[in-house]
DNA sequence: TTGTACGCGTTATCAA
DNA sequence: TTGATAACGCGTACAA
């Protein structure tokens, strides 16, 4: 087999065999009819030639691609990337690729993956991004490409939805902590712009105290574990209580380890709680009690809906995963 | 504009505007020789219509998919996962798009996905996959696609590779390390089946000790937290002294987790190094010593290369990128 | 500046 | 069981 060739072609194939390239097409595709005298011939002239079908030639006949498109903000965050490990694995044990559109949290970058995914004539799309709208997923539907949306509630004839519930977790978490005598106020942990989930949870949060009549605190942080550090290192300089929900486990740390490092004790003078727990929550010291979700089959039943919604087999358009609290070392029991 | 409607062609906008095809195709590829008005028009019905091309009829056409095929294991590492957004965020600025072949970490599958990958038609490929040998490559490059290597030394017409040194960073620390009274032997901890950067290191751990004619000992883990917790739990009920140099932060911090849940002193009874160090290694408690590398930046060069390659124009086709040894609170100076 | 016609590598529908 | 031949949706020389 030379190096660089062109690419050897179907007609080549045929000639080579001395067939028509109807033939050869029978043989790729395991279609019946084919004397297995010319079978054999073809396959060995197939492996003789090195020939591989072109996916794009097959695409654009069949209107199939085998390809599914993911779009993400970023692969970089631990929870994203166990997802899109489910994902992953069901898209190879059902003979799916996946292509990745990381829009980067900007609804312009956003955008313009939506309209590389339509373009690109996936057969099927996970969508897991807060930039997106419903009448995003709605464009990309309407060029016949079934679609899984995570984390918003939509759904459609080739549109389904899988969503999570923080609520009673939070809800229990909240009304526990107050059961208990003259505590502190609960701080929240603000981070702008960084997704419906933490906004559903912080309304929650607010709620939750306004029904029960308690007062609560919100603070804002970067999304960043070194400036959460610093600033609550600061912070700590004054305040030597206090009980904090935090979004993701990096910033739970960030605040454990600055009161820590202040002197101060976790959890008997600071206590906290993440909201999406991954390893980070049980390697850590101390521990941090989060609310867990399996992202990894988070990832694999979308994978399983947007097959079945492909198939049009999808009964239950919208999934619900509720998130269980894990109690750890950062919280008093 | 209708939903689930078949998809609209350049021929419906060319009849729908009153033009052929060739002045739409014009259109869309912004090639001069057309007027403004009928470029306008042309503009204008394509939006009415709702057109979009079909990225698979023009990548057909042109030869060209704008996609680059990446392979590795799986993106649930830390370490891939970073890499993989280096490569996204290059790709994004550039026009491209990644599609995903994860293997898994078994050579059927990854044979399996050289298969994939040859018949996507992407327009290059970056290899971050210990499975896959030289022929492998070799192969998939044989199908005219350029292809970078990353983590094994591979050139070729169409090939580039990057590569990491962890060499001179190993002796100075084991060297530094005997160059002090009475110490224990060194202790490598051996991952079965964990890649080539595990093997190389271990052999230079090796040569560089036979070198100074020191003593050292192996360690077999698995390559999960939990299973490393326990077994190092239990090992340091009879073992209160010793260093050891793991593959991950977390089975560094496994380790460490266990020394300090057993009574010992981290660093001064038990030092621990991580070979690949990420974000674990700043947040955990007491912060891990570690060799690090930018797995982002391997990610972005990657992507340059391989785009210059495929543009011919990789002048430099071997990289080589250093690992630093960062001293954190798991050793002693 | 615009249009015609062919090629890209397959699949699929007919006849033979 | 085989083989022409027409799609599939687009790019592009070449001609007008």
């Amino acid at each position: 087999m030379d190096n660089l060739k062109d690419r050897v072609t179907i007609y080549q194939v045929a000639q080579a065999a001395g067939v028509s390239l109807a033939t050869v097409s029978r043989v790729i595709n395991k279609q019946g009819n084919v004397t297995e005298a010319t079978r054999t011939k073809v396959e060995e002239t197939i492996k003789r030639l090195g020939y591989k079908p072109s996916g794009l030639a097959q695409a654009l006949a069949t209107n199939r691609t085998t390809n599914i498109g993911v779009v993400i903000p970023s692969a970089n965050y631990v929870y994203i990337a166990n997802m899109l490990n489910g994902i992953s694995e069901v898209a190879k044990e059902k003979g799916f690729v996946l292509t990745l559109f990381t829009t980067g949290r900007s609804r312009e970058d956003a955008l313009a993956m939506i309209e590389k995914v339509i373009v690109s004539h996936v057969d099927g799309a996970i969508i897991f991004d807060d930039e997106l709208d419903e009448e995003d997923v709605e464009k990309i539907n309407s060029y016949s490409c079934p679609t899984i949306v995570v984390n918003k509630k939509i759904v459609g004839d080739r549109v389904g939805c899988i969503n999570f519930s923080y609520g009673a977790v939070l809800d229990k978490l909240i009304k526990d902590y107050y059961s208990r005598p003259e505590e502190n106020p609960m701080t929240f942990i603000h981070v702008h712009n960084a997704g419906r989930l933490l906004t559903h949870a912080e309304r929650r949060f607010i709620a939750s105290h306004q029904e029960i009549e308690k007062e609560y605190k919100i603070m804002n942080v970067d999304d960043s574990y070194s400036r959460t550090y610093t600033d609550f290192t600061k912070y700590f300089e004054n305040h030597k209580k206090g009980y904090f929900i935090a979004y993701r486990d990096s910033t739970a740390a960030a605040i454990v380890n600055a009161a820590t490092d202040s002197g101060l004790r976790v959890p008997e003078d600071i206590q906290v709680v993440s909201l999406i727990g991954t390893k980070y929550g049980y390697i850590v010291r101390p521990t941090i009690t989060s609310m867990v979700l399996d992202w990894q089959e988070v990832g694999r039943r979308s994978m399983y809906m947007l097959i079945d919604l492909i198939r049009r087999e999808l009964e239950e358009k919208s999934y619900k995963f509720d998130a269980k609290l894990v109690e750890r070392q950062s919280t008093q029991r």
